[in-house]
DNA sequence: TTATTTTTTTACCGAGCGGTACAAAAATGC
DNA sequence: GCATTTTTGTACCGCTCGGTAAAAAAATAA
């Protein structure tokens, strides 16, 4: 942590840093890490090009940034999910909140991470496997919350924590795509209370499933 | 249709025209659309420039092509699974060949139509909305055979076809966002077997489930 | 004031993009 | 043979891409 603690050296910054970063996380969420230009983002945060590098970076850098504002801002409903009482709990409000995150009136539509880099040239290579790895840190952490859900007695001995971590973050990866392609809010939230059908019931032992 | 009934007049083409699709199914498969460049897909054609928007167009029609071929071929199996005489197995055909489609050992992980263009530059909006409808196409398709199922007593009166239909291909959409991460087949069998725990059966009625 | 530091502005770089003009090459028709 | 038709290979177009050099501008330090 850099503390200000005297007037800076030099020429003022004459933008906001942590707006100028919302504004280009609007940029890459709408048209993705490739199909954001350094033109779209410079136009976007009304700064010019070479501000934008001494400030944040190159592009890949920006918008590194911009996934840890993402994670802090828009989504972090995820976090508080993780902290319900009960792992149905957990998936409810988890589905909940990712219904509303992604059908948001003040944004583009579906998730930054699954549309940011999904498919992409060469040269975003990097890019697409930092997302590849944070939608898998998303989905270690619900498992490990279900595996403390089933030491709690909160889920089944038998049930599977990892697949059913696995169906649940496919089921909200499916709903960024169809909130992309205009998925309303009232559609997805059909879409999550079938999906919430086939959670278990605590006493409940479901055969097919086995294991950790 | 046009027949050849006498031989063409002219050099003859030097390629198989259906081969070289199949090549750029690959490279768009794996890119998607933007991220492909006409170098890489002259280059996996192994044709060059003029004779590529002699045989197809240019990129977008050539990636309309490779849409069809990719219905017709990879992703066949989606019209086979509707035909089946019962809903349940329907979707169970459809999920489970969905997955094979999208861990398949012979070409890119994931689904083209999620894949190809779900947030992109301006120039590739025409295409991205193409996918929004191949997409939707689908899911219609779904919708009505579900209603048909109803109609048939397959499903409960009170089952929503519409929802239903949504929520399949949530999860198969959801899939492919998997499988383009790394998920494996084994994995995503476990995801579909838990998305089929919350399909209806014929004569039980789910009480949230409303309507056509 | 003058020196120092940092940001802003303008202009530009090489590379790659999608797309095409043009002429040589290879077939058929006569 | 020779004209005609189509495809091929090469070389190129204007444009946009991500990224930067260089100097003017705006602050502090002395």
């Amino acid at each position: 942590m850099k503390l200000k603690n005297t007037k800076a050296l030099g020429r003022p910054r004459s933008f906001d840093t942590a707006r100028a970063l919302d504004r280009a996380l609007l940029v890459f969420w709408r048209k993705g890490y490739e199909g954001a230009s350094l033109s779209d983002l410079t136009a976007a945060m009304r700064i010019n090009r070479p501000s934008l590098y001494a400030a944040f970076g190159d592009k890949q850098s920006l918008f590194r940034k911009v996934l840890d504002r993402y994670a802090e801002g828009p989504a972090s409903h995820a976090h508080r999910a993780l902290e319900e009482r009960t792992s149905r709990a957990v998936v409810e409000r988890l589905l909940a909140g990712t219904v509303d995150l992604l059908t948001g009136p003040d944004h583009p539509p579906g998730c930054l991470l699954v549309q940011g880099a999904l498919a992409c040239g060469n040269g975003a290579g990097a890019t697409r496997r930092e997302l590849i790895a944070r939608r898998d840190a998303g989905e270690t952490a619900l498992r490990l919350r279900l595996q403390r859900a089933k030491a709690q007695g909160d889920l089944p001995r038998d049930a599977n924590s990892a697949s059913l971590a696995g169906y649940i973050v496919t089921v909200i990866h499916g709903m960024s795509v169809q909130a992309a392609g205009g998925a309303t809010r009232e559609e997805l939230r059909r879409v999550a209370a079938i999906a919430l059908q086939s959670w278990p019931t605590p006493g409940e032992s479901h055969k097919k499933q086995l294991g950790t």
